[in-house]
DNA sequence: AGATTAATGGCACTCAGCGCCAAATGTCAA
DNA sequence: TTGACATTTGGCGCTGAGTGCCATTAATCT
């Protein structure tokens, strides 16, 4: 390669600032904190993630890609709503190696006040997902009512599947999302 | 009253900031801008508010409580969810005057990145109130699953019904709400 | 008039984040 | 071996949000 190599990577940053956030705390870290950590300048921290909110989602954006991909390849007469459902399920599908860790990760994530704000940003991107293949499938607008309550439910579900989780130490993330689903149906029949 | 007079309300920052944000944006507006504006110190708008966030939210804790009230008001046999929807259409009925400056501070808070962000935090104590309701209902413990489910799923529905009534100028929030609902009972249906 | 009470607002600080640009450090061609 | 070139680094200085501190101000009460 030419030019000036890097003096980090995005994943040496993150594993320092994943360490610095478990130990002080959120707030507690300053980006000079992970700059030193790292050994590379503040400035430099920048050119890798965008914000220090961003530190902790990685690689998300790949993961889009992916979880878009996982819809697309559910059988064509799967209902929708299921085909998102399983969609969910496949999209938080972690190894046994790395499940704890992600299981820190999130709970970063879900419970630091700033980052669940920041959090809002990236559902939107993930809701997207959902919206665009609901929209596809049943051949409307993406901006229109199906779609985008797909959308938001399907992030209701995830999320709460997700507190529950982290709530107990049981179940797995795929068992809870199990739950939630069924939680949701017991809702909407308890209507009639 | 005993001691030094307050310089300004909480109604009056709300009103200079809204009208900047609207004219500036909400980025373009400082909070230098609005301590002018109000004729105020920069200092004493944080005595006001916590954050530059938090103007638009005025007095939403109020409006928990009040939402929190309807529900409990709502009859003992109806089905739980079809209470909480209710309770939402309630929470979210304005009169003819009010209706076009909720919609425009809606408009900012959905569609302004770093409101987005921080309404996070504010749909966290909205949903609460959700899932006390529903644990109070069906007995069970504010943390479990159903209640959770039915906070998330509660705000999915709300925030879906606010993006359409944005996005459109004809149907009223209520009308969105109803056709949202309606939409999510089709997407589960559909599974089947 | 003087004591008391409560709000104001200035000052100095920390930290996130950004624009700018010179310096550092590699590769490649002659 | 040397010099041109590409690319990253990181320092500097700035803006703006937000906080702690505290003297000042402006009311009321005795």
């Amino acid at each position: 390669m030419i030019g000036r190599p890097p003096a980090t990577t995005h994943a040496e940053i993150e594993v320092a600032a994943f360490d610095l956030f478990a130990r002080r705390g959120f707030a507690g870290t300053t980006l000079e904190h992970i700059a030193q950590a790292v050994g590379v300048g503040k400035r430099t921290i920048f050119r890798y993630y965008p914000s220090k909110n961003d530190i902790l989602w990685g690689q998300f954006d790949d993961s889009l890609a992916r979880f878009a991909e996982t819809l697309h390849e559910m059988p064509a007469d799967m209902p929708v709503f299921e085909a998102v459902y399983r969609g969910i399920v496949d999209f938080n599908r972690f190894d046994g190696q790395v499940i704890d860790h992600h299981r820190e990760r999130m709970a970063l994530i879900l419970r630091t006040p700033e980052l669940q704000a920041h959090s809002a940003i990236r559902y939107q991107q993930w809701r997207r997902v959902i919206e665009e293949f609901v929209a596809d499938r049943l051949d409307q607008n993406q901006s229109s009512v199906i779609p985008v309550t797909a959308g938001h439910v399907g992030l209701a579900l995830a999320l709460s599947a997700y507190e529950s989780w982290l709530g107990s130490d049981g179940p797995s993330l795929e068992d809870e999302l199990e739950r939630v689903f069924e939680g949701l149906g017991q809702l909407m029949v308890l209507r009639e």
